[in-house]
DNA sequence: CAGCATCCGCTTTGATACTG
DNA sequence: CAGTATCAAAGCGGATGCTG
């Protein structure tokens, strides 16, 4: 293994995460896991499906995901984050924090998937518990994204919800910026945006850094 | 410049910091800039002179660093990070917290220099301000740190304290041990740690999470 | 079809030597 | 001091083939 051969914390850490995909990686699982192969490599266009594999072997190897059969009938594998790849979460809550800005006002010939916003999502927004829970559906690209806040909290997952409140559609940088508080609800529609619901519940989450 | 091609906002963060020695380079200075390229470079055992070159170039265009002509007498090029280089410090703090527990109960063949204390003591402290403040002098290497304690933010810079309240000698994991709770100033002293002065004056800092 | 392994050309990195 | 130049080795990306 590679190491920078540094007695160092932060040294430690880029050793057993610093190659290239390896946290994008860390992020499908942070979002979709349990998921299998397939789901990891439809969440990460542009891999190399040898690279994923050795990854995917490294990170097994290095304790912070483990490998599990699926139940019958289904028989896969699924990949799942250990207990320490689950305490990397505040690390890419972060690297999003800071990354967000830097993305620009539309995908232009990047590719996007809807459930890459959960992470900024979840860090941008506390609910008010004050108010009730709140169910929210985004779509916003290939597939839609439920937004569950609920006792302070805000939790993402991909796929439908069966029962929201609220539906909100329109570009990924609209829906960023509607809840990163860069633009007001009126903003936001002047940019694409269109709310199937009653758009009042959207006060019950809030930013929750200025 | 290589890119993921993902509208997303690790994936364009990784874009930026996400190659290799990158953020070493970026720890160096949140610690210790304004520095030369020789400071860098010293902080960076192993780097390639020609990759540290490169990369501090691409820092530089990406916005993260500054190259400034340092004054008079000295005339040399002095790199200082951006307010945009300056707000990854938050990514490094947590990275330093999960590789932290990774690290051995000694360097082993690994170098060490004790500025690289800096982040995660300052992540594991905090100061009580109802104490009065604390300078203490860490010495667990090749250059002694100075942890400065006041108004309830611990600070940490390299160099010699001229007016050091207590200091601390022993090995960097006995140093950290002990401010992270790890073990108490007995099992530290058992360890090896040398306390020269009030030791009392420990309890004017404490872990800041448990 | 899911989950890889192999092969190959290109890019990045590492080690060392040298320079204004 | 602050790099540049050179070259070998390793890593990566893309295509394709194999196996249960």
């Amino acid at each position: 293994m590679r190491t920078y051969g540094q007695y160092c914390a932060v040294a430690s850490a880029l050793d057993l995460i610093g190659d290239r995909w390896t946290l994008l990686i860390v992020r499908e699982l942070l979002i979709r896991q349990p998921c299998r192969y397939t789901d990891v490599a439809q969440g990460l266009p542009g891999v190399a499906t040898n690279l994923l594999a050795e990854r995917l072997r490294q990170l097994e190897g290095r304790g912070i995901l483990t490998r599990e059969a699926a139940p019958p009938p289904v028989a896969t594998t699924l990949f799942r984050l250990t207990e320490l790849g689950e305490a990397l979460r505040p690390v890419l809550i972060e690297l999003s924090r800071w990354g967000l800005p830097l993305l620009g006002p539309s995908p232009g010939q990047a590719v996007f998937r809807t459930h890459w916003l959960s992470l900024p999502l979840e860090s941008a927004l506390c609910h008010d518990p004050a108010a009730g829970p709140v169910t929210i559906e985004v779509r916003a690209g290939d597939e839609p994204l439920v937004v569950e806040a609920a006792d302070g909290h805000v939790r993402c997952r991909s796929g439908a919800a069966r029962d929201a409140d609220l539906t909100l559609s329109g570009p990924p940088a609209v829906i960023v910026g509607l809840f990163y508080g860069a633009f007001d609800l009126a903003g936001a529609r002047a940019r694409g945006l269109v709310v199937d619901g009653d758009a009042g519940l959207l006060d019950r989450v809030r930013p929750s850094r200025a």
